[in-house]
Parts: structure tokens; C-alpha cells; sequence
DNA sequence: AGCCGAGTATGGTCAGACCATACTCCAGGG
DNA sequence: CCCTGGAGTATGGTCTGACCATACTCGGCT
């Protein structure tokens, strides 16, 4: 039953020959699309079917749709491709289609990574120090919510000084996926000092540039907090 | 006008439910939703909207549609996040949102991350060996397409090896989406004879389980493949 | 000049119809 | 008894046309 050659149906087309426009046209971010009726018209199909193609490049995070009448309304092109990752992962777990030990040892080569390059790069001393703000909040969270999303902030701020947009989007849908497991983990844990004490010498080795004390830091902050997974 | 609360439109209540309804009832791959009528009637929504969210998840590779009657048609649960991602990747490559150098980079952190786990594996000897497949297929590839389909089978099954279908997911993904980028670059190499020549390398250095030797094999391969960017 | 309301373009939603597909079931023939 | 073919039917796929909600645009009035 694999080959399934099943005739396309409406809103695929439309998809292709949006996609295809954008290629041609060289369209960027901020540009708007036709109207759900204009395009309907042009490709021969329904308003629904355009509506269900559109659906489609939502979610993947390509076009955000806004009514009323105006330069900001209609189908705006965008570029917000983490809660599309984030929710493909959150599914994923959810149906058990992924394990929870697969997505942390993902993070794991994430966080690694993201550490080594942060620390090598130049540009990290001169930024507003994300970093540094996140452990301030994570001192001052009162809950389990509060620290985790904090706790999110810094890591997520890890890879974002990487300079690699592709990685901090993917850690981002990481973090985001696991949330409700990282905060019963916290609970679990009670005491965040040991947390705490791991992210300010993370923090203090990429400042530095020390990319292995970095990378070793990482390692042994997840091994704090996933301890049955080690 | 940021944190405009927008309503919650009817597809997204839908997504909701059908969310819900997996985790509580515990739903798994295989299972199928009720009909696109059914859940209109329950959740008190047109079918047009059930249809959107059906379409969502089916972007997320989450639910798989299929006509006619019986055990097989309706909306079956399934888990193929592959497609979505490659997608996400190729859209975001097509509007500039993220640079070939970004995606290589990732590109190279997994390559590593699956050489060294799948070295360290002792599952590997014993399957059948996808790598050594993939290797005698590029060998008689007569195009570029082919070489690279074949290529694409090579890196994925390393991946495939590490034991993470995360990480082999986002491979499958990133390959996916630079399949027209990897076929430039075959062509524009002319001889495919270092590359094979890394690929037998890495290969041997997998199944013989010699972890440093696999990351070695692969970093350098990809510092053939993309001389430009090192 | 400034304000306010009518007009209108846009997405959001719905109801109902019809088509295409593919299984189910049963009658009839072998 | 089994098999075969056709009617029945449940499912997704698509279209049409309508109406609502939103938010800008424009023109006239103050």
C-alpha cells in the first residue's frame, strides 16, 4: 500500500504555486499575499481550499494571517518556525512517538554545542547580557513556573549567542516541548541551588571564552538535572 | 497593537480538543479520530473547520487522512514529523530567514553527534547495513540527482544508528531541504571519487567501532564537501 | 483642521450540496 | 458451499454562496 499515488488535491496546489511564487518572485518577509478571494480566483479552486493551503503555511510558520482592511491586513509573510517545531515535538511526545530520553539527549548535543560557539564568540561580551538577566529572575522565581520559564530564557539565550538561528530556534522547541516535564523535575528536585550554582559557571565560562570549561559545565548541569538519566 | 488577545478561532478550539482527547484517552499511532462530521457535531463547529485543523495536524504529521470506508479511511493517527520539517527548513531557506551556513553548521553538530553514538553502538554490526547499501548505490549513481539521493541515504542511515529518531528526523530534514543545494555542489565537484573515498572511511570506522575515528571521518568529509564555508 | 460615520476590503464561519473513493454486504450463480 | 458482482453507504474532497467581525479609507459635517 506504500506508492499510494493519490491525485493531488486542492489546497497541495495551491501550496506549490504559492511556494513557487514566493521563489519567483523573489517575494520577502512583510510582503503581503492576495486576498483568500483573489487567489481562489486565480488558481481555479475554492476559497476553502485556499483557506486550508494558508491553514497549512501558518502552521509551518510562513504566513500570519490578520483581518480587516489595510497594509496590515491579509496574509503577511513571516518567518516563526519555533511554535510549528514546538508543536510537532510536544505531538511527538505526546504520542509516544518519541521518548523523553531521545529529545533530552538531543538537548544534551544541543546545549554542548551551543556553549563551545557562544564562549568562541567575540560578540558575546558586548550584548545586554541575557544570560546574567535570567539568573537574576531564577533567583527570584517563587515556583516551580516561574524558575523554569527563567530557566528556559537562559538556555535558550545560550544558543542564541551561538549566532546560529537554526539551533537556538530547535532548542527553543525543546525547551518549549518539555516544559511540564522540566518543571515536575524541579519540584522534584526542591533545592535549585545546585541548578543555580551550574548556571553561573556556565555563564562565567562562556564569558570568558572558555569554550571546553563551557562545554564541561553543560555536561554536568544536565547531569544535575536529569540524574536517572545518567 | 502587540498583545492583541485574539480570539480564538474555531479551528484552534478544535486543535485543542483533539489534543486533549489524545493525551486523556490515551490515543497512539494507529487510532483513528471520528469523522470530519462527527467532530463537527461535537465540538459544535462547521466541518470547514474541523477541516482546517485536520489539515494542520496532518502538516505536523500528526494525523494521516485517507477516503472511502472501512478500518483504513478517516483520519488515522500517525507520526511522521519528517515531512513538516523538511518543510519548515526549505521555507525558511526560501525566504532567507535562515542562511545555507546556519543549516550546514547544524548539519555538521548532528553529523558528529550520529558518527560518534553510532560507532559507540553495538546494534550496528548486526543490521543490515544500510551504509554499505547506500555506498554500492552512489558507486553506479550515472547523475548528481542520483549520487545525492543515495548520499542523502548514507547520512540518514548514520543517524538512524546513533538510536535517536530525533536527530534522525532533523538529518532526514536538513537533507531534505538542501537536496537542490547538495546537487549544485555534486555538479559543480565534478568527481565524486573523495567523497566516496570519506564515505568508506567513515563507514569502516563505524562498524568498527572506533568512536574518534568516525567524528574525524565525518568533519573532514564535510570540510571536502562545502570547501568554501571552512 | 478635526472629528465622525458610511463604505468596503479582508479574514472567519457556517450550511448544504455534490463528487470520488473504497469498503460492506447480500443476492445470485456456479 | 463458495465465489462473484453489484447495490448500499461511510468517508474524505470540493465547491458555492451567504453572512459576520474587524479595521482601515474616505468624505462630509462641524
Amino acid at each position: 500500500m506504500a506508492g499510494r499515488a493519490r491525485r493531488t488535491r486542492a489546497f497541495e496546489e495551491v501550496l506549490l504555486q504559492v511556494e513557487r511564487r514566493i521563489a519567483e518572485d523573489g517575494l520577502r518577509v512583510g510582503d503581503r499575499l492576495p486576498g483568500e478571494r483573489q487567489l481562489a480566483e486565480q488558481l481555479q479552486v475554492s476559497r476553502a481550499s485556499v483557506r486550508e493551503a494558508l491553514r497549512v503555511l501558518e502552521t509551518l510558520g510562513v504566513v500570519s494571517s490578520q483581518a480587516g482592511r489595510g497594509p496590515d491586513a491579509g496574509a503577511i509573510l513571516t518567518s516563526r518556525p519555533d511554535s510549528a517545531l514546538t508543536d510537532l515535538l510536544r505531538l511527538s511526545l505526546g504520542l509516544s512517538s518519541l521518548s523523553l530520553r531521545e529529545v533530552i539527549d538531543t538537548r544534551l548535543m544541543i546545549e554542548r554545542w551551543s556553549a563551545e560557539h557562544a564562549a568562541a564568540s567575540p560578540a558575546v561580551a558586548a550584548e545586554p547580557d541575557a544570560m546574567a538577566e535570567a539568573i537574576r529572575a531564577m533567583e527570584a522565581a517563587a515556583t516551580a513556573e516561574e524558575f523554569v520559564e527563567h530557566d528556559i530564557a537562559f538556555h535558550v539565550a545560550i544558543a542564541e549567542a551561538s549566532g546560529n538561528r537554526l539551533v537556538a530556534a530547535v532548542m527553543r522547541a525543546l525547551r518549549g516541548a518539555m516544559r511540564r516535564y522540566a518543571i515536575e523535575a524541579v519540584e522534584g528536585l526542591g533545592d535549585t541551588g545546585a541548578l543555580q550554582g551550574d548556571h553561573r559557571r556556565i555563564h562565567a565560562a562562556i564569558t570568558s571564552g572558555d569554550a571546553a570549561a563551557a562545554v564541561e559545565a553543560v555536561t554536568a548541569h544536565l547531569a544535575h538535572a536529569y540524574p536517572e538519566l545518567f
